[in-house]
DNA sequence: ACCTGAACACCGTTCAAGT
DNA sequence: ACCTGAACACCGTTCAAGT
């Protein structure tokens, strides 16, 4: 930190004459309006509107619409990391913890189904400009490397390319939180509840190194 | 049919006054324009001007744009499920004949992204509004039923319900495929070619009644 | 029946101007 | 430094009017 001058960082009130920290207000109205209604429903005269604030106001934080979304989806990496890591811990690791993983996983899509289609929608283009968008999704995949890297060394997983197999794991949730999200699974009387957890089941199958499940 | 009054059915040459399926001709042109620049890429100015149309005259034979884009889905659908028969046939059946499908699919998606994801964005909304969308949908989906149903009779394949376990086996496939193309898998060297190898041995292995693979 | 062109109500973004 | 309001170039959709 260089020291500056007189000057301290203001800290204005909120509902006062604009914000305190517009750019985290910004951030938690999108996220709220992409809940509530989408992202095809987020538009800035929208936020703008909802914060009392001019619809042009954003570009003094953020270069473009796209850069906002892209905060928004990395927030989502962030939740959905730590639900993870939550879930894997809560049940002690093992393939206990690994299967709360993924119904975690899939739960956390059913909950915010807006927001997870954002996280992974334009990803490519949005990681380009956003490298910290990038590092967030990939902090959230090594959660899941290394639940497979402590089965491998405890013999329970078989010992394949790690992140191969982690990234299968992975399909497999995704598979089926995308499905879900996507009224494909609308046939399910249980809502997709008896397929989460026979996918849960069946990627223990496919990866353990047991001879019988 | 009912023989009508001495109009036969007009067959316009193409390039004049118009079209003699502008229906058709939409479809096709909104489909390539997909593949092309994306789903957001398509204006309906645009499809109207690259057939020589004014941007209103789809109005005629669509309800709007959603419902083009419903029908390009279809297509998909249908050009999906003749890949995964044509896979599933090409090797015979059982569980080579079930790789194949596998691998046909997640081919189709990455060939075509853009179509991939308008096959299932918005799928409800449109469905609701285009019976035969679901119909489509439902077929494509009947091909892998009809595998697994196969691979259980023949004691191949565990015998579970058989509907969750092919929802099971589509997300796998329908996981990777969005992996894929949504650049999830960009540090894979091979561009995911060795997950999709992996994924559909381990689809085997989840599935299977065998003991070892 | 089928298509057009003007009009309407929206967008994201730019930019000169305010404080 | 930060924000505004008018303006610009786009959208999808509606509708009276043409043929």
């Amino acid at each position: 930190m260089v020291s500056s001058t007189a000057e301290k960082p203001k800290k204005k009130r909120a509902g006062q004459y604009h914000h305190g920290d517009l750019r985290r207000a910004l951030i938690d109205q999108a996220l709220q309006t992409i809940d509530r209604e989408g992202a095809e429903g987020l538009t800035l005269r929208g936020v703008g509107d909802a914060l009392g604030v001019s619809r042009t106001a954003l570009y003094r934080h953020f270069s473009d619409k796209q850069a906002l979304i892209a905060a928004v989806a990395r927030e989502g990496f962030r939740t959905l990391r730590i639900a993870l890591l939550d879930a894997w811990e809560r049940q002690a690791h093992g393939f206990p913890g690994l299967e709360a993983m993924g119904e975690a996983y899939v739960q956390f899509a059913i909950a915010h189904p807006s927001h997870y289609r954002v996280m992974f929608g334009r990803f490519v283009e949005s990681g380009l400009r956003d490298p910290e968008l990038i590092q967030e999704a990939g902090a959230a995949f090594q959660a899941l490397l290394d639940a497979l890297l402590e089965l491998q060394r405890e013999g329970l997983a078989r010992p394949d390319d790690p992140p191969t197999q982690a990234r299968f794991v992975w399909s497999v949730v995704h598979g089926v939180a995308m499905l879900a999200i996507d009224g494909q699974l609308r046939e399910c009387h249980d809502n997709g509840a008896g397929l989460i957890e026979y996918a849960v089941r069946r990627i223990q199958a496919a990866i353990t190194t047991a001879v019988r499940m």
